[in-house]
DNA sequence: CTTGACCTTCCAGTAACTGGAAGGCTTATG
DNA sequence: CATAAGCCTTCCAGTTACTGGAAGGTCAAG
C-alpha cells in the first residue's frame, strides 16, 4: 500500500511516517516509481510508535523498544526498565510544571486584574533589590 | 559592567544573556571596543526575564510581560490574562503527563521485569488485531 | 611580550516534527 | 490526446530556547 494508506491506517501522519524512515524507525519497500511500498508489518509498527510516542517516550526509546519487541528472546526487564526511566523523566516534568502553577495560581488570585497598574504578579517577577 | 559580571549577578548564563540580546529581549550599550556595558537597569531586567521563565512563560510572553512591568500606566487585567492562558496551558500539560504516568505505572506494575520475554508493556504498546 | 582570561561573531546542533515548494506518476474525464 | 485532480517524491526552512564550539580580538598581569 501507499504512504497515504498506510497513514489512515496506522492513525500517523504521512510527513510523520516519512520521518520515521529517515531516522530508520521503518524501512518500506519501494515500487518500481519510488512510491513507498508498506506491508501490513510496516503499518503494524508504525502502530506501535503512535502508540510509544503517545506514552511520551523519546524517538530514541522507541528505537529501543522497538527492537525488544521484535526480539523473541528479549528479557522483559530490559523493557521495564527503559519503562522506569521514563516514568522518572515524566515524574520530574509533573514536580516542575506542579511548581509553576502553585506560584502562578497564587499570584493570579492575588492580582485584582483590572484597569489599575498595581499587579502582584509583576512585583514577583521583579527581582528584589 | 561586562557581561561575565551581568551573568553573575543576575543569574542567567552569558550564552542566554546574548541570545536574549539578538531576540531583542535586552539592549546592552556597547563600549568603544565592542564590548557589551550593561546597566544596573539591565541587569533587573534579566533577573525578571530569569523568574519568568523559570515559571515556564514563553519568550513572546516575556516580552509582552517586560514591556507592561516597565509600562506605569498599565492595566493589571492585561498581566493577569496572560497569567491565566499560562495558567491553563500547564494545566493541559500535567494533565497529558498524568495520563502517561497512569498508564506506564499500571503497566510497569504488571511487567514482572526479568528474563523471560513476555511483557505486559510491549503488549500494550503493540497495535490491536 | 606573552599568557590567560576575558570578549566578540558566526555556525551548527538539539527534538520531533510540520509546512511548503517544485516536480513526477496515475487515473478519469472531455 | 490533452489535461486536471490527486496522489507521490525530495529538499529546504521553520518551530523553541537555548547550548557548544571555533576563530579571532582585547585587556591586565607578570
Amino acid at each position: 500500500m501507499n504512504i497515504k494508506q498506510a497513514a489512515e491506517r496506522s492513525g500517523l501522519p504521512a510527513k510523520t511516517i516519512r520521518y520515521y524512515e529517515e531516522v530508520g524507525l521503518v524501512r518500506p519497500l519501494r515500487d518500481s516509481n519510488g512510491y513507498r511500498a508498506f506491508r501490513d508489518s510496516d503499518v503494524h509498527k508504525l502502530g506501535f510508535l503512535g502508540r510509544a510516542r503517545a506514552l511520551g517516550f523519546t524517538i530514541e526509546d522507541c528505537r529501543v523498544l522497538l527492537s525488544l519487541y521484535e526480539d523473541q528472546s528479549r528479557a522483559s526487564g530490559d523493557v521495564k526498565e527503559i519503562a522506569e526511566r521514563h516514568l522518572a523523566v515524566i515524574s520530574e516534568k509533573i514536580a516542575a510544571l506542579q511548581a509553576m502553577q502553585a506560584t502562578l495560581t497564587h499570584l493570579v488570585k492575588c492580582c485584582h486584574g483590572d484597569d489599575r497598574p498595581d499587579c502582584p504578579i509583576l512585583a514577583d517577577l521583579a527581582p528584589p533589590g
